[in-house]
DNA sequence: GACTATAATTTGGTATACATTATACTGCTG
DNA sequence: CAGCAGTATAATGTATACCAAATTATAGTC
């Protein structure tokens, strides 16, 4: 089966990136997936595929591919005629995607504390002290970036595949009501003193003290979230209609 | 915007079915999602879009939207050149696999105490007794199907579309492991024990108790799915690779 | 006889053309 | 002027054709 052993072992240790074949479908997902969790795109908006395909310069086929992967993904929707447009989650939705991700992230809390590498909660912990250094000056994007890489660090210390993709998917769908939380620069005291502890209980590798963290910090996710949409729908309001 | 209120209310009465749009590629993916599960095409088969297209008399597109479903479905996979096959997990997969549906039925289970109707509660209570009743004289498939059902309707009644559609898909990938370790009939007994502690706690709507029970009976699954597993590994490498 | 280079064939990726369905518009009618 | 109908337009759904890459078969060489 394997022609030449060394070329075999040298994938094997990862030394050579392995060409993932790439398909213009997924390039193009990824670009659109951009466009959407950076609101180049704003939610509620049509997005016609053919214009879109144009748009990139490609043809509908993977334009189509893409749209469908973002789909289940979340941020797009269909009408009932099968007519795409940008996803613009309720805020009922969006709790409901806090409650999922928040069991997720408390499952990936517990395994992370059995299979975790040392070096895993190392980066981990240097993640978190990073941030209670730089919570004074970092602007919003990057207090937020660090913010979800703790998230996901986490989860993908536990080791486990379909764990780290599904958290992936639910992470998208809540970029941006995340995002628009997190620029009220609100409770970022709370966010570090909340990670501080997380951070604890996975460096003892005390899965139900990490669980509970994981569980709490969500909990007041959800309380920020609601006010920083509550608010920025209000605001809406005035010059638009809060519909789709 | 309701051209016509008599047709309007028919279908708001659901005396007709509303005929959801349905596209080629869904009912594709559906046709193929059933042949994949019932192992018409068995797990590691090779299966080139144009064949099957031509199999289905379908054209590829749809064929490939199809694929591209169950890919993220988990049930099929691509090589590095993007060649498909039907999925076939490894027994650690599987365990990762449900470890995510674990969180997932619990966290199902404590939604589930909390906006479960009673008539839900009652429909799932029936299905426990129905099993409880029946398992000395029903077949295999059946009883799997029922015990599928419990579970399904656990996390219906949590009311959370997303945790309904990600237990789905996860469902999905391990239909083939429990049901190659539900042929095995054994411990029904103890299946249907902890399916009744389950559905008291449901009853109850004991939060606490509901998550650890169901906790409590995915452990169960993990050990029975290892034993058919290997049980089942053991026996096909007496004629055929255990490869793929 | 085994290995390698190369040709043939298969297969997925993309583009495009065609069919079908939904929406928008215009004009008619009350 | 409102509302409906019919037609035109535009969008999505599907099929087909073509291309590039990969696999497999084949022939030639050491």
């Amino acid at each position: 089966m394997v022609r030449n052993p060394e070329l075999h072992k040298l994938l094997e240790e990862g030394d050579i990136p392995v060409k993932q074949r790439r398909s213009l479908s997924e390039e193009t997902a990824d670009t659109l997936r951009e466009l959407i969790l950076t609101e180049k795109v704003a939610p509620g908006t049509a997005i016609p595929e053919r214009d879109l395909a144009e748009l990139l310069g490609i043809s509908r086929t993977p334009m189509r591919e893409a749209m469908r992967l973002l789909e289940i993904e979340g941020l797009i929707e269909y009408t009932a005629t099968r007519r795409p447009f940008v996803a613009n989650p309720s805020f009922a939705l969006i709790t409901q995607y806090l409650a999922v991700i928040g069991s997720l992230e408390a499952l990936g809390g517990q395994l992370a504390c059995d299979h975790a590498t040392d070096e895993q909660l190392a980066e981990i912990s240097h993640l978190n002290t990073q941030m209670h250094q730089t919570s004074d000056t970092e602007d919003p994007l990057n207090f937020f970036k660090l913010d979800m890489q703790f998230h996901t660090l986490i989860v993908a210390a536990g080791a486990n595949a379909p764990l780290i993709e599904t958290h992936r998917q639910y992470n998208g769908r809540l970029f941006r009501a995340r995002f628009v939380s997190s620029r009220m620069r609100l409770k970022r005291a709370q966010t570090l003193s909340q990670h501080q502890k997380i951070t604890q209980a996975l460096l003892s590798r005390d899965k139900q003290k990490t669980a509970f963290y994981l569980n709490e910090h969500l909990e007041s996710a959800v309380d920020n979230i609601e006010k920083s949409y509550l608010a920025e729908q209000s605001g809406k309001n005035t010059d638009e209609k809060g519909d789709v």
